[in-house]
DNA sequence: TTGTATGCAAATTATTTGCACTCTC
DNA sequence: GAGAGTGCAAATAATTTGCATACAA
């Protein structure tokens, strides 16, 4: 009862650890993209919010702020808009994006990390690489016209 | 002098065979990237142009066209804007791009391919991939703090 | 109480669209 | 001459910012 385990966080304890508040944004924020596990759009975010979203103002200014302490991610599908992703208890990843109605799929792993190690010491001007974006594009069954 | 060779195409040359008329914008623009030879957003495009750039609607509807038909690419480095890259007689590749200063550094050769091949064969509900975006972030040797 | 978080309105920035006019073919 | 290409103004859309107020610690 008193010896106080920490490595299943909390939602409000991820967030104090990072020195934010626990509140209705953020904390709505969170729980949303944890339990949809797949990147959303600020437009899907409102949307799928329980209740009357927050000002879009507050879910870009949480979203960023969540996004700089690294526990969402954002993610750039060619879409021209951002999308952010839950990324605690997530190992890095990518998607699959259909490039005709949007729909994505996660592809589980990273297969690049070795490739990116490689292209730190190949580099001239960058020796120091954190991190990079992968997404495949293509058409997903639904979309594939059937011949 | 009479035996006109095509592999060479000119930037002319290469308009037609895609049905466009040669005129100042699109020529002006493949011109451009070709020379530069790597990445710009249309602020840069406008900034870099010889004289007074065509209207910001002009280069957008070019770059959408040249884009659509596959003479240039265009690229989603995270920063919000587009950028534009001449892709022809340049094989499929990436960039490292410093997350402190924009600067871009090309990454020759694609290493994904077969990756993208595995991936194919692997997703359920992709079954065609037709393309992917892979971008380094770091800092470049200039932003790094000396130590 | 003290400063972070939020709402609301307004400002920016990126990109698109409508329409008349101008060139290329 | 016909239609693609362009300029200019206006419309959208995405994202950011200022400021007064509400709320967590």
């Amino acid at each position: 009862m008193s010896h106080t385990h920490h490595t299943p966080h909390t939602l409000p304890e991820i967030l104090k650890e990072h020195g934010f508040r626990v509140t209705r944004g953020k904390l709505g924020l969170l729980s949303l993209l944890k339990q949809v596990g797949h990147p959303l759009s600020i437009q899907q975010i409102a949307a799928s919010w329980e209740g009357k979203a927050p000002d879009t103002a507050t879910l870009y200014r949480a979203l960023s702020d969540l996004s700089n302490a690294g526990i969402i991610r954002r993610i750039d599908l060619n879409t021209g808009v951002a999308h952010f992703e839950y990324s605690p208890d997530r190992p890095h990843h990518h998607h699959i994006v259909c490039s005709n109605c949007g729909t994505i799929e996660e592809i589980e792993g990273c297969s690049i990390d070795s490739l990116q190690k490689k292209i730190s010491t190949t580099s001239k001007r960058f020796t120091q690489i954190t991190t990079h974006n992968l997404e495949f594009f293509g058409q997903c069954t639904t979309c594939l016209p059937t011949r």
